[in-house]
DNA sequence: CACATAATGTGACTATGTCACTGGGCTCAA
DNA sequence: TTGAGCCCAGTGACATAGTCACATTATGTG
């Protein structure tokens, strides 16, 4: 199965490129490159590794690389100075993200801060190797283009959301999502208040007492750091009425 | 002077592309492109006008051109379904829109609204004739993607604004940004409170009561339709410190 | 000048955010 | 195993922002 989509290509690697190939071959532009170009690519490439929460990157720093996630998660967010925080995105295995991309192809600040979520595996290509590659692999420059554009898209969805929708909307659609993703039975969502107000961007404050509401009207079931379902219906209603109250 | 922009290109050229001449010299794409190109980009483009507020387009909606700005302004927002709309930002003469060159290249639906503001006079080129010319042509392939990744950038400041600043700061830095830009003395901003509250993405009611709390401390003078400036300095206090009142 | 219309003002209420502080549960280490 | 310290969550009081329903005022037009 493997070799159907490394047509026989990891086999005579250097052992010391196993890694990068293992992260690279979730990417299009990798595998849909020839050899040559893939081996430019292992080559410029060294491991990163990060703990739960380290920072990586704050915005208005250059980025000296270009980082590709193998395994856990990157939080791409933007913070006041008040503190108050925002989630943009987060950059899974396989995904790469545009500030990142956008910073090391023209040489500017970051416009956001970047940390890491679990326990970060990831592959850096610096920047000026990753131009020079991209120069001649227009496979890599269509990827470049159209994750940025993406995300874009992402972005622009979240700046309606927070303009536009009220928190227990938004909320209600958060924790479905989470539910979504659980293994647990009941569905149950591993996550704090803390970390659900940072990626919606509210207060803590707010999620605790919409959280309170919706366990009051017997949607969810609150634990410390997780939160269990109840009633999926009731999220829903929540959402396509005025609220968990009305 | 143009002699020098144009090395004598424009002189050479037949009547009916004098307008998308005109146009595109804004452009630095077409300005370091070689006649060849130039000559591509001038028979696939045709004119468009536009009056004020007239809709372009809508999210959701595929972009049939890439539309590139001779006179007038467009303005890209987005709207939730309670109708609050927030503006992204602007695209002026010479500047061209992310949203638009990312779903005419990736050939899907837009991610946001654009309307005319003003007179508009503006260049479309076929979507499918804008991707054609870009493949052969390098130097527009690097400008889409930098002006994708620049505004890029002013969304994201725009989420930082909207979800860590006060309005009433935000609004400061509005109307000094409107008092730079006019020409009369004292400096004036034709505006309506309707319009200030689309482009910051709050509601009217707040800048009406914003804007009086301004006037209360002699900031500005209000008018119909439009404000004028009493004092910066005070203004810069609203901005540094906690607000108008305080 | 009377009218229509767009722009602005206002009160009352709801939603969201901030601040300061409480209290519970978990871990670690003596 | 107990208590210190730290996350995590809950809460009251207040400030800011948004909504709704109208009232009021400017401006242009007939």
């Amino acid at each position: 199965m493997d070799a159907m989509v490394e047509d026989g290509f990891a086999e005579t690697l250097d052992s010391r490129y196993r890694f990068a190939h293992e992260v690279l071959k979730n990417y299009g532009f990798y595998i849909n490159s020839d050899p040559g170009q893939r081996m430019e690519l292992l080559a410029a490439a060294s491991p990163v590794e990060a703990g739960d929460g380290q920072t990586l990157l704050e915005a208005g720093y250059a980025c000296r690389d270009v980082v590709l996630v193998g395994r856990g998660r990157i939080r791409i967010s933007i913070a006041g100075e008040s503190g108050r925080e925002v989630t943009l995105y987060y950059v899974h295995p396989g995904e790469s993200c545009p500030v990142n991309l956008g910073a090391a192809m023209m040489d500017t600040g970051a416009y956001a801060d970047a940390s890491a979520v679990g326990d970060l595996a990831a592959l850096k290509i610096p920047a000026r190797d990753f131009r020079d590659i991209s120069q001649r692999n227009p496979a890599l420059q269509d990827y470049v283009f159209s994750a940025t554009v993406l995300r874009f898209g992402e972005v622009i969805a979240l700046v309606r959301e927070i303009t536009t929708r009220r928190v227990d909307h938004r909320l209600a659609e958060y924790l479905l999502r989470m539910f979504d993703e659980s293994e647990e039975r009941p569905p149950t969502a591993e996550v704090t208040q803390q970390n659900i107000a940072l990626d919606l961007g509210t207060a803590r404050e707010v999620i605790s007492r919409r959280l309170q509401e919706l366990d009051s009207v017997g949607a969810v079931q609150l634990r410390r750091g997780r939160i269990i379902l109840r009633d999926r219906l009731a999220l829903h209603r929540v959402i396509d009425h005025g609220g968990a109250a009305r």
